[in-house]
RNA sequence: GGCGGCGUGGCCAAGUGGUAAGGCAAAGGACUGCAAAUCCUUUAUUCCCCGGUUCAAAUCCGGGCGCCGCCUCCA
């Protein structure tokens, strides 16, 4: 039973083997903080979350480095938009990610470096690119000279003849190739800049990756993540800078998450379809969007609708109501407890979870599957409750905190879980709670009288607008649907 | 045009050679004054189509159709 991972470089799922026993080193490439951030960025932090979660569980000793791309076109773009400084915008979408990464219950990366800290390290690397002939100045801008570096374009399998001619892009005259990209940029009038050896200007996309990479984890590391579009020409550009410094493998495993489509397609800011992950938030709570994220497989597109998201929902709160029937069979002290077919079904069950989780978390992170098998536990559980006693209750409720560490969900306390979806539900409703407790006392006055057809119609109004009338032997509660 | 991926029940989604997980939804039953919740049962002889390989294919090979992504910044 080792791990498992699909790996963009070799096109296929490769045991994995850290580079350094018992450690993992992992860059995760992170936002360009000029705006919020959108379900995308979402899709991608969570996955990598999980990822750096279950092989912290797994016994690695991780280093877990996920950058912020804090000076670019974009930031200069908006800042000149807005008429204030490039790092006015950079730091407030700084503190805007952490706040949206914090609500999605993200656990904090090891490092979290920042370009604009990382100058030096990055002037260095391109002069050392220079100086092995990898790299030219031309004006005050610094190119990689792509045909130099034999094998450029290996992670996205392509060739230089068919980029160029499928090339929409307009051909820069001060380039030798019209694929070669730029390390360094002299800054125009008016835009921010660092001193450099090739006059003042700000580095290229590419580049603090790579600089702030080597730093933090060293010239080479296990696993390099992103999204699937930063394989060209990010990631692959990253090779060539990284490499050709260096002449030793920069990365063993390139993992890729897949998009976040709506209706099919690409979510994405140039389309215009996306939802930042602050509006998704107001009308879903944050660990249903998590464990809807979570139930298809990394690499898969999902698609992003209220009709999914609603699933997600009743989904998780089916896993929730069966904890929580287990802490209240808790608070009780077990009455009746017995052996039985039904518990006899939940010992197996149980027994088998934690290797069943581990396959498939093994298997490049099948998290659908994983929480397949929650959901066959939830079955058993609710079975096997009437007559389940402490012992084998309180086993449950530890072996699925376990898995809950891991994927980031079912990880809060049942009965709160329940009581905030419930406030959530009820805020949204267009009724008083005190006009629907009025009404309950109505009904429950009826029914004593056994008036049920008053007692019906109470019901079905309430019912109208999205309230369910839950009866029981301790008395009548409701909810909001 | 080049490269890559996908097509599984009403919907979502696992499953890469051994005879279709799981969730949502729906229907019937138990329970209930009636409901809801929960439990039980049912819902793909079949995995886009057509060929082929094999004792055996959703899974491999060939062809076709459809959808998507990358090739420009993008998670």
């Amino acid at each position: 039973m080792a791990l498992r991972v699909y790996n963009t470089l070799s096109g296929s799922k490769e045991e994995f083997v850290p580079i350094t026993p018992g450690k993992v080193g992992m860059y995760v490439c992170g936002v360009t903080v000029y705006d919020n951030c959108h379900i995308g960025h979402a899709r991608a932090n969570v996955v990598f979350d999980m990822i750096f979660r279950y092989l912290k569980a797994s016994g690695y000793d991780v280093t877990y480095v996920r950058n912020y791309t804090d000076i670019d076109d974009k930031i200069i773009n908006r800042a000149n938009r807005d008429g204030v400084a490039y790092n006015e915008i950079s730091e407030r979408f700084i503190k805007e990610f952490d706040i949206d990464m914090a609500r999605l219950m993200l656990q904090l990366p090891t490092h979290q470096p920042k370009a604009t800290e990382h100058i030096g390290e990055i002037i260095a690397l391109v002069e050392k690119l220079i100086e092995k002939g990898y790299a030219y100045q031309s004006d005050s801008d610094v190119f990689f000279r792509v045909d130099k570096f034999a094998t450029y374009l290996k992670l996205s399998k392509r060739n230089l003849e068919d980029m160029q001619a499928g090339a929409r892009i307009d051909v820069d005259e001060r380039k030798e190739h019209p694929m070669d990209f730029a390390l360094w940029k002299g800054a125009k009038p008016g835009e921010p800049y660092w001193e450099s050896p090739w006059g003042n200007g700000r580095p290229g996309w590419h580049i603090e990756c790579s600089a702030m990479s080597m730093k933090y984890l060293g010239e080479t590391f296990d696993i390099h993540g992103g999204g699937k579009d930063l394989i060209f020409p990010h990631h692959e550009n990253e090779i060539a800078q990284t490499e050709a410094a260096t002449g030793k493998p920069f990365v063993k495993y390139w993992l890729h998450n897949g998009f976040v489509n709506i209706n099919a397609e690409k979510m994405s800011k140039s389309l215009g379809n996306f939802f930042t992950i602050k509006e998704v938030l107001d009308r879903y709570d944050a660990e249903v969007l998590r464990f809807f994220l979570l139930s298809a497989h990394y690499r898969s597109p999902i698609d992003f609708s209220d009709q999914n998201l609603n699933e997600a929902d009743q989904g998780i709160e089916r896993i929730y109501k069966a904890l929580a029937g287990i802490d209240e069979r808790l608070a009780a002290g077990c009455p009746g407890a017995a052996a039985g077919e039904e518990t006899a079904e939940l010992e197996e069950k149980l027994g088998t979870l934690a290797a069943r989780f581990a396959e498939a978390m093994d298997d490049d992170f099948n998290t659908a599957l994983a929480l397949g098998h929650l959901f066959d536990l939830v079955r058993s559980v609710n079975k096997a409750l009437p007559m389940a006693g402490k012992e084998l209750l309180e086993r449950v409720k530890a072996e699925v905190a376990g898995i809950a560490k891991v994927l980031g969900v079912c990880d809060t306390v049942p009965a709160e879980f329940l009581k905030r979806m419930q406030e959530r539900k009820s805020s949204a409703l267009d009724i008083s709670v005190a006009e629907i407790e009025s009404l309950i006392e109505e009904r429950a006055a009826a029914r004593k009288a056994k008036d049920f057809k008053r007692s019906d119609e109470i019901r079905d109004l309430l019912l109208s607008k999205n309230i369910q009338i839950l009866d029981s032997a301790q008395g009548t509660t409701w909810k909001a649907k």
